[in-house]
Order: C-alpha cells, then structure tokens, then sequence
DNA sequence: CGTTCGATGCACT
DNA sequence: GTGCATCGAACGT
C-alpha cells in the first residue's frame, strides 16, 4: 500500500500476482499478450508489451527442456510460478520464461517479442551493432532480440517477476486478437500449436503470422 | 574427457 | 533457403 493506505498503483500493484502463473501454461502463454514486461537496470530502464510467447509444457513436451528429467540448469522450471528462467542458447542468446504451473510442475512461457514501449534509445544503443541504427519493429523481436535490448541476462534467472528490476505488469492495455499455430526454432513438438502471438503486430518474429485460430 | 547439438540471428546466395 | 558464429549442458566413452 503506499503512504496514504488507499490503493497501491506503482509498479508492485502493477505486476502480475503469483495466482497469475500458477495456472495452465497454455493459459498463461495466452494471457502474458499485452501484458508488458520491464527492466530497470542499472544503465537505464526499458519496456515492451509482449506480443509473441510459446508454452513449454512438462517432461512429456519433447522440446521443453524438463523432457530428459531435472538437472542443474533446468532446476528454475521446477520452481515456483513467477519466477524468470534465463538461459543461453547456441552459446551467445540469452532466452528468458516466465515459470509456469505450481511448484514441481516443470513448466514455462517463453517471451518471443515485445513491441518497445519505453527506454527506445537504450535500447538502440544495447543492440547497436556496427553503427547500425534499428527500426522500432525489429528491436525485440525475437527472443534473444528482446533479451539484448532490455539487458537481460544471466543475472535474472530464477528473480522474481513480480518484485525487482524485472517485472511483468499488466497496465489494462486494450484486448487485441490473437492468434495460435505451431512452435519455431525447435526440432521436436512441433506438432502442438502451442506458440501465441497478437494478429497483426509487425514485431511478431517468423512470418508475422497467418495460422488458425 | 570428448562429442554432440540446441526454444537463434544474420549475412549471403 | 543455406551456412555459420559460438558455448555450455548433457551424455557417452
């Protein structure tokens, strides 16, 4: 609560409660849609709202990292709900989850691109390469796009997302439609229609997306 | 201890 | 559409 005892409206209000996560990942995968995610780092502050997530869903999901059982590096997955999971992939992405399902259901919600918000030029200046000034649209989109420009990395497994530099927060954005198909980037599972994205958004990675739903 | 390979991104053909 | 950068986790000797 804040001074006055009437109603909390910083960030702490804002971020999305434990209850939020601890539901069906698929549940969680869709509703993480226009919710945004912040990270007040020490070189500056940056924001997006997430328009493209993927469910990784258990032991049984062949592409979820718990397939092949808990070890040390997906021991975040096991956790409690509302944590971050933060990995590197192919040795130079930084890839962050939201941790899904109560304790001891290995599950989670992979971030895939956000539409920036705030902290643009930070932003520009975390993912200059070359001299190369990027446009708005292709600044987080991808998942290790967007952990390049907000600085996620390492030091944000496991944190909360609900206290801390790191936070999702739902501002009471306007519902947009959304849309399912297949997961990208992985080998196996692509079966399941598991990866969410809102219609219409140019930060989407892949194609933009056209797909059923 | 050596080998494989991945929830990617980007340049290039 | 193909190839490559780059590294640590996982697994098999």
């Amino acid at each position: 609560m804040d001074a006055a005892g009437v109603h909390e409206t910083g960030p702490a209000a804002r971020a999305l409660p434990v209850e939020f996560y601890a539901r069906a990942t698929l549940t969680v995968a869709r509703q993480l849609l226009g919710k945004v995610l912040v990270h007040d780092a020490p070189d500056g502050g940056a924001a997006g709202i997430i328009v493209e997530t993927e469910a990784y869903i258990g032991e049984g999901d062949p592409a979820c990292h718990a397939s092949r059982g808990r070890t040390p590096r997906n021991a975040p997955l096991y956790g409690p709900p509302g944590r971050a999971y933060v990995y590197l992939n192919y040795g130079m992405h930084w890839l962050v989850n939201a941790v899904t399902e109560p304790e001891e259901r290995p599950a989670a919600v992979l971030i895939r691109a956000l539409e920036p918000i705030e902290g643009l030029d930070l932003m520009r200046s975390r993912r200059a390469r070359d001299g190369v000034v990027l446009d708005e649209v292709r600044l987080c989109r991808g998942p290790g796009n967007l952990t390049r420009a907000l600085g996620i990395g390492a030091a944000q497994n496991q944190v909360s997302l609900r206290r801390g530099g790191l936070r999702i927060e739902d501002r009471g954005l306007p519902r947009r439609s959304v849309l399912t198909g297949p997961r990208i980037g992985i080998r196996v599972g692509i079966d399941r229609p598991w990866r969410f994205w809102i219609a219409g958004s140019p930060c989407v990675s892949g194609s933009g997306g056209q797909s059923a739903n």
